[in-house]
DNA sequence: TTTCGGTTGTTGCTTAAGCAACGAACTAAG
DNA sequence: CTTAGTTCGTTGCTTAAGCAACAACCGAAA
């Protein structure tokens, strides 16, 4: 298990912990470690959750259903990666599935055991509550600035928000995404011929410049007036 | 104070309290009762917060404000509705502005003492820990849904799974909603009167049957199907 | 009763962007 | 080097739905 311990430390559920709160919470916690082979099931969905599940090794993905039959890919969890934390909070059932796409690793913390102050009262059992509602706050919050950007009418709208917003959580105005160009278009919910239109009518004009995953923000005056409509 | 019992018992933050837990945990928490003439804020957009408020009395909005200016409604807050529990787990600023919409009266509790667990340990403290989880959890699923429609490509679909979303929310396949026409528009992110049409066309096929805000499935295989594209 | 503000339904016109198909560039494996 | 898989750009065609404008309806207030 020690071997883990960078990783967990490196989660937004354990930020802030020292080395030494964390052994005492595992003492306290004993989650589960499972191993899964590719294509097994960490979290099947519309079944209820009571653990809090952290990747440690190996790749997962989220996955969601159609009526028609179809899977459509919601998130890619790797290493450190928390799933289920949201679930398990509710009453809800889940609506992904969690699969394995290689050979994987995952940690289970019981959700009441973590949400039950225990009697020794560690200083970072309660860290770890507040990290816990920090986590998933984070989580909505990432959600809400996803759905401001899917109410704009037009794909330039988007995509100017988009680009400030990004520039404005980098802290630069040249910066570069691990996404590609259809990861893009999924996440801003358009076509990949559409968004590369648009990209290009945006460096023409002048607003931006491009290279592979590169922007840079060139008129951000103009970039804001547009994401308006 | 003891007046608005009963809308703190009646909120996801209290759910399952005794009146004796809530009274033990507001001798503890020592919430803070605030008025607000109409007109006045509640909570600004792009400060931090640390306490979660719940209205007890009057109306008050979430706005947004789009980079031209215009002001967007976001919610509609009433007695019982509850603001600033997402934020105030969080380290960020407020997306939105709570405007006292009529004079109205909220209490506000602060975050810190509802997450450290004090040293008498009451159990109905550990519930409202578990309640604060759950009521942004459930904050979440509901964006999240949200998503899941906005995500659709045609307005059918969207129609389609959000007819059987409401559905199945209400248990029965004749129902009705208090959004009127607009705010279901806003709601789908549509037109009004792109919404008013493919209702029609929709009743027109034998899907549904309309009466004002009052909806009837009348063939679900069919809106399953449709839902999908 | 009349009037008025608010909520719906309706309908042409216009357009942003979806769709489909293909070609170029790049990478990795054989 | 060759081949195969992936990613990205490009471009006509087509259409869903945005926009604007008006008419019908309803309930509340005057």
């Amino acid at each position: 298990m020690e071997e883990y311990y960078p990783i967990l430390m490196s989660t937004s559920l354990f930020r802030g912990i020292s080395l030494q709160g964390l052994e005492e919470l595992l003492q306290c916690f004993r989650p589960q470690v499972k191993t899964f082979h590719k294509g097994e099931i960490l979290l099947l969905f519309g079944y209820e959750s009571h653990d809090i599940g952290i990747i440690l090794d190996g790749q997962a993905d989220g996955i969601k259903n159609t009526p028609d039959g179809a899977e459509v890919l919601i998130t890619h969890l790797g290493p450190g990666d928390i799933f289920g934390d949201v679930l398990s909070g509710s009453s809800l059932k889940s609506p992904v599935t969690i699969l394995a796409r290689t050979d994987c690793k995952a940690v289970f913390f019981p959700y009441q055991k973590i949400i039950h102050p225990c009697h020794s009262l560690h200083y970072s059992h309660n860290q770890l509550m507040q990290n816990l509602v920090a986590t998933i706050s984070e989580k909505y919050f990432a959600l809400n600035r996803r759905v401001d950007l899917l109410i704009l009418k037009t794909l330039r709208a988007k995509l100017c928000t988009w680009l400030l917003d990004e520039a404005a959580r980098q802290g630069k105005d040249t910066f570069s995404i691990t996404l590609n160009r259809a990861g893009l278009a999924d996440y801003l919910n358009c076509e990949r011929s559409a968004l590369s239109r648009e990209l290009n009518r945006m460096q023409n004009e002048g607003l931006i410049e491009l290279y592979k995953s590169s922007f840079k923000l060139l008129d951000k005056a103009a970039l804001a007036n547009q994401a308006a409509h």
